[in-house]
Order: structure tokens, then sequence, then C-alpha cells
DNA sequence: AGAAAAATCCTGTTTTTAGGGGATAGAGGC
DNA sequence: GCCTCTATCCCCTAAAAACAGGATTTTTCT
């Protein structure tokens, strides 16, 4: 029985090349294809697939916190995360949320068709290149921060002193100087420069 | 007679959608593709297509760079620039650099066909998206800083303070400093968070 | 060669941040 | 009821960055 394979891409061509690719493979059935978050989770009311390949970067939601909810509702459907990008933040919250695997987007048809056999066995699968960075550099560590410490890294990032923070949230500036030193240590940073350039990493801002 | 096409992209999946795409249209003849530019620029030695879909993030060099470094030798080729982003400071540099057009990923059949065609012709193209965000934002301008305000900035992000800075440069702190006072004009930021937001978003660092 | 741009250095002052200590009230989990 | 986490507030000191307004030498480009 053929794999049925749904994608949830907003990028046309990736869509159409994923589908070239898999195209001549017989144990591989084409669901079709969602351009964002909301026509995925229509589609999935009506018919499920076993495996969802799904972009990190979607218009109406990430697809960090779209591969939660899938997995919340549909516990079966394997989810492999797709991205351009080899960024080892993006792929271990994609795995933290339930994703089954990850392929970067210069994977070949083989590597694929390779991910895609693993998780319909549950297994986990990586690109080479993927789990060459993740045994390289051990882990990296990516800050969970608080609501209000998100917003005055937000008003920080926009420029803002801690006295301006702190009359635009209507709180002493020693409040949102805790609030800045908590930052400065759930990111490891010494100085504002190092904290923005992580924060801007992590994609907090 | 058919136009000639060559795509220089590493993300195969890419370069499978739009031969794909363009495999039906008979007045487009596809040349092939490159994963990198250095075989890029092997490949034109050798022949010269109408047009080249390069992608902004290439393994080897930037897509911003060969596509200079390809209008300087042969001037005649065009050049449709192909990302994921419409991000404004990319398109910029890429139609400063020489580019005839950019194309967003998400295009559709139609689109990718019209752009090409306009180039042909000798026209400018940018995809819809990304117009609207040109007429919208006016202009966003990137700064033009030097080889040192640059090598400054590097480490202003690594956390480096005026004076590690100094010492690592072999200059004294106020020459660091005075840079730094440079990257903030330039920037139009009034104090390092913003610069390194702005360096960020402009990919600087 | 001459102009323009870049890189270097200086003296100040004021504002902001970083680092070191705390303390207290409220919410939520167990 | 107890504990942890969050958010709030306070003190103090030192370091760093921002602001102002220069000057000189080297490079680079025309």
């Amino acid at each position: 029985m053929a794999i049925k394979i749904f994608i949830t891409d907003d990028h046309y061509m990736i869509v159409e090349g994923i589908r070239s690719l898999l195209q001549q493979e017989k144990d591989v059935e084409w669901m079709g294809h969602a351009m964002n978050a909301a026509s995925c989770l229509g589609f999935l009311q009506q018919q499920q697939p076993d495996v969802i390949l799904m972009d990190i970067n979607l218009p109406d939601k990430s697809g960090i916190d779209l591969c939660q909810e899938v997995k919340g509702k549909y516990p079966d459907i394997h989810i492999l995360g797709l991205s351009s990008f080899n960024q080892q933040s993006f792929i271990q919250k994609m795995m933290e949320h339930g994703a089954s695997g990850y392929v970067l987007k210069n994977a070949t048809r083989e590597e694929l068709l390779e991910a895609i056999e693993a998780v319909m066995k549950g297994q986990k699968f990586l690109s080479p290149e993927v789990s060459a960075t993740n045994g390289r550099n051990e882990e990296i560590r990516i800050p969970v921060i608080t609501r209000r410490e998100k917003e005055v890294l937000a008003l920080i990032a926009e420029g803002l002193t801690n006295s301006e923070i702190a009359e635009k949230l209507f709180v002493s500036t020693t409040t949102v100087d805790s609030h800045r030193k908590s930052l400065l240590a759930k990111f490891e940073a010494k100085n504002t420069a190092t904290l923005i350039r992580m924060a801007a990493k992590f994609s907090f801002i």
C-alpha cells in the first residue's frame, strides 16, 4: 500500500519540485498540498495522510506551532520538517514539537525517500548535513523567556533605554533593569550587542 | 527560437520544481543547472544561456557577488534573482549588481514565465509582492560601510567592548569609538541594540 | 597632483548599562 | 500549606556607551 504524502509549503516551486520527484514513485501517493497552516488543517479534517512535509516558515503561523497542533489532533501522522536552512535552533524546536525528522531543501530524491521511509517505520530522520552539525556542536540551548522578558527584549531591540521602557510599560526602571539582567543571563550574553545578536539568531525578534 | 535558461541554486527541490514547471514550455530550452557559483562560472565558459535564474544564497559565494561577476563577463545574459524572502535589502543589492529582476520562490508558473519574457525584452521584473513592498516603503537605505567599520561592527556584535576591540585591532579606543559613531550614524541607530538589529536585518552580521 | 574619503587620534561631559547585592507580593503547581 | 517562578521594587558602584566637537595622517580615486 502506497504511503500517502501531503505537503504544506507556501513556495510553489518547492511543492512542484517535490511533486515531480515523487511522481515516479509507485509506493508514494501524492495527496496534494496546502500553501498555509489554515488550509492544511482544513484538509486534515477531510482526510489524513501518513506523512506531512512541512515548511518552517508559513505565512499564517510558524511550522513549529502547526506541527504541535497537528500532532495534538492527529498523533499518527508523521511530520517531516522542511527548510532551506541548517539552523540548529529551528530544527531542535521542530523536533521538540513532534516532528519525526528534518529534511533540507537541497536534499536529493534519494534522501527524501529515505526520510519518508524512516519516519513511516517510526524512526527519526535528519538530513546528513543536519546530523553532522548536530554531532559537532553538542547542543545549542535556546533560552526560555517569560512574557514580560519578551516584551522588554522587543523594546530593547527597538532602541529604547531602560527608562523609556519603564515609562512605556508603567513600571519602574529597576524592574526593567531586572528583566534586562535576566535576559542577559538566559542568553548568556554579557552586553546588549550579544543579546540582540542572539535574539535575532533564535528569531525572538 | 527558444529562450535558453540556466539555473544556479543549491536547493535540489527548487531546481527540480522549476524544471518541471518549464518542461512543458516549448519556447523555453532548459540548459541545466549549477549548485554553486564555481560550477555556474564553469558552465558559462562553455556556453551562454539567455537567462540565468540565480539564488541569493549559494554555498561558495553570495548570489549578489556572482551576479556582478557574471554581468561583468557576459553583459548580454539576463539575470533573475530568486529567493524565498521578500527582503528589500537583498533585492535592492541584487538589482544594483546587475540583475534584471527578482522572483520569489512562491511565484506561480505564469509569474515565472512573465518574468523570463520581460527580462528577455530588456525590461525589469519584480514579483508582484516585491513591487508592492517596494511601493509601500518608499525605500530602505542600506548603509554603505567601510572595511574598517565592518570589522568593528563584527567585533561589537561578538560582544567586545571598545577597549577590547582597540586591543584586537591595535588602535586606540578613541578610534574604535569614532568608527562606532559612524556606524550609529550610517545605520540611523541611536544605540548598540538598534545597530545590531539593523546589521542583522541587512545581513551585515 | 589634488580632492575626497577613510582611518587615526584627542578632550571633555552626560547618560546608560552591567554587576553586586538584596526584598516582597502574587499566581500556579503539587 | 508549601514551593517555585514571575514580576515588581530598592540600594550601590563601576564600566561602558553616547554626545559634542574637534584634528591629523593615510589611502584612494579622479
